[in-house]
DNA sequence: TTGAAAGCGCTAACAC
DNA sequence: GTGTTAGCGCTTTCAA
């Protein structure tokens, strides 16, 4: 359709009479070339808002200045905070990033995954689906080896780099100050998933049992599917147990919301009755009656974390890094029993 | 760094012995190809894994298939919603999406906007910034004419398509709603900007207060920054008047939240003595209490309105087309006076 | 029905 | 200090 025709080193060149390469020598400071020729060819590519066509650049390179982003879902503030780090970061090193969408699908990841090559995309950073449990579609070929680095969500094998939260701490920190509230019968809410982050953080929660001697029930631990209705209905079981729980924690804000609901609709009083807090970077945690207690990622710095790490490994290292990032805890009313 | 040496179709060519236009014109059907050479080509290329490669195809048309998105904050539930509709819609036609944020600064939408023509693009979908009032950077020029549709915001004037709510309507309606639940001192709590957005929300409610014969007071019509602690304060300015508001209607949610929590701080009881409304696609809005009445874009579809008609003028079309998505009213407990 | 060759914009190896 | 040339992968005349 259009006639896109911005200015070319070719341009430039026949304007000054002088050879494309000369021009292209100026243009990036090339020493060989003479103060005067440098000074006019400057001005020439000024005068007519010459800039570099990347993609020609890219055809001899064989890569776009772009870093992929694959996420299970967009529509999250944990994601698009991510994101947003990510870009943040990107820029500084004259990267744009491009995103894709998974919908915590495995089939999807792959295709996002082939696109992000046929891009000739420089590096991706990735979150993988709950589903993912064959990881070599990420793996580099013979023909590409586009550098990948995990964020959040990671492989069992340490083959990439990865930026992860501290599941096991932050749970270990959220179950400690549930007992330190006098809770002893503690159940966890868990999502029906493989990731890694989820046994972290069971493991977390488990350990803190041991460290003050409170034996682990397995009735205490639930799961559901990451849906309200499944989270009312898991949790409901709970309360239902001859010995109810006196506290939950629950791995993710579906999750969270899911269960405040269904101790409120039994008629319980939050944290009375039953405690609770969870693992949750959605801000209104603390508009609703009585306020959320969460742990929350530091989503941003993880983006920009895992972004810096791609860099590096864009610009050749070889090494692998596996970075943790503290998550924050903040208490609030649905788990404050004591003044 | 790496040698990501992907099958060419010199490589066919050379394995096959024949011409690489002729594989060329194999690969995409062209009918002057025997059938025989066709079905060898086929089952080459499939053996050797071959994908066009998109950048040398770029360097030809000047395009990449990559649709440029900018947006004024991303870590929003309503951008990363509309990024998702786009997206989805721009897979279709086999384009990826690169978004980049303008963080509502004019100075970085400048920039975005430039980045986006050296890479490129085949076209932009943007939302424009609050302080943006010079559109210029997102006009052709001589040697760039980038296809632009606006979404959510848009500038003033009629040359580009956009794809915008229903702001006018949407505030008539909820106007309505509130005279209809027996409310007559009607306020309306706005952000300090000059969005056409913004003015034409307040227009749908001084036309539904001119409809029902009541009178619009200007000491009803507040102005806060888009952050909580204003958001409070401005609400607590409208609560002092000699004669209080009975209802508050706000523009987005950072202000009906804030406006909520002014109003328990100040003992009032919602909706009893303050009916509250505001525009949000903050899901949580039903897990407050009391629970909030909202009205919510369709971001989704706005996305992916924007996509099509974007698609259209890649694909030719001069046609700049205006689209209307209607809003939707969700009436919950906190502006509801009656059975 | 197929091949040869030019050209998109750029860089780098190799002259001079 | 500067020019010439080849080549990245592809499409598209022009010839045969």
């Amino acid at each position: 359709m259009t006639k896109n025709k911005h200015a070319s080193l070719k341009d430039i060149a026949a304007k000054l009479g002088i050879s494309i390469a000369t021009v292209s020598r100026a243009l990036k400071g090339n020493p060989s070339i003479s103060k005067a020729t440098r000074d006019i060819v400057m001005q020439a590519a000024e005068e007519m808002n010459y800039s570099k066509n990347f993609i020609a650049d890219s055809l001899r390179s064989g890569q776009l200045p772009l870093i992929g982003v694959i996420v299970p879902h967009a529509v999250t503030l944990f994601y698009s905070s991510v994101l947003d780090g990510i870009e943040h970061e990107a820029a500084k090193e004259g990267y744009a990033v491009i995103s894709m969408n998974s919908h915590e699908s495995y089939e999807e990841e792959c295709a996002n995954m082939t696109n992000m090559r046929k891009l000739h995309v420089a590096g991706v950073i990735a979150a993988v689906t709950q589903e993912t449990a064959d990881f070599r579609h990420f793996a580099p070929t013979a023909t590409d080896d586009t550098p990948v680095v995990f964020v959040a969500r990671e492989p069992p094998d340490n083959t990439h780099s990865a930026v992860v939260a501290d599941g096991v701490e932050a749970a270990h920190k959220a179950t400690t100050h549930l007992i330190s509230q006098g809770c002893r019968r503690i159940a966890i809410l868990c999502g029906p998933n493989r990731l890694k982050l989820v046994t972290d953080r069971k493991h977390g929660y488990i350990e803190a049992l041991h460290d003050n001697n409170i034996r682990v029930r397995p009735e205490y631990v639930a799961y559901a599917s990451i849906n309200t209705a499944d989270a009312i209905a898991a949790t409901e079981r709970l309360l239902a147990l001859p010995e109810r729980p006196d506290a939950i924690l629950a791995l993710n804000d579906t999750l969270l919301f899911g269960a405040m609901k269904a101790i409120k609709k039994a008629g319980l009083d939050i944290p009375r009755e039953v405690a609770l807090i969870g693992f949750s970077d959605v801000e209104y945690a603390e508009d609703v009656s009585p306020t959320l207690s969460t742990i929350e990622d530091q989503s941003r710095l993880m983006g920009e974390t895992a972004c810096r790490i791609l860099m590096s490994h864009i610009n050749g290292s070889a090494r692998t890094v596996r970075k943790i990032i503290p998550t924050i805890q903040k208490i609030r009313g649905s788990s404050l029993l004591k003044r």
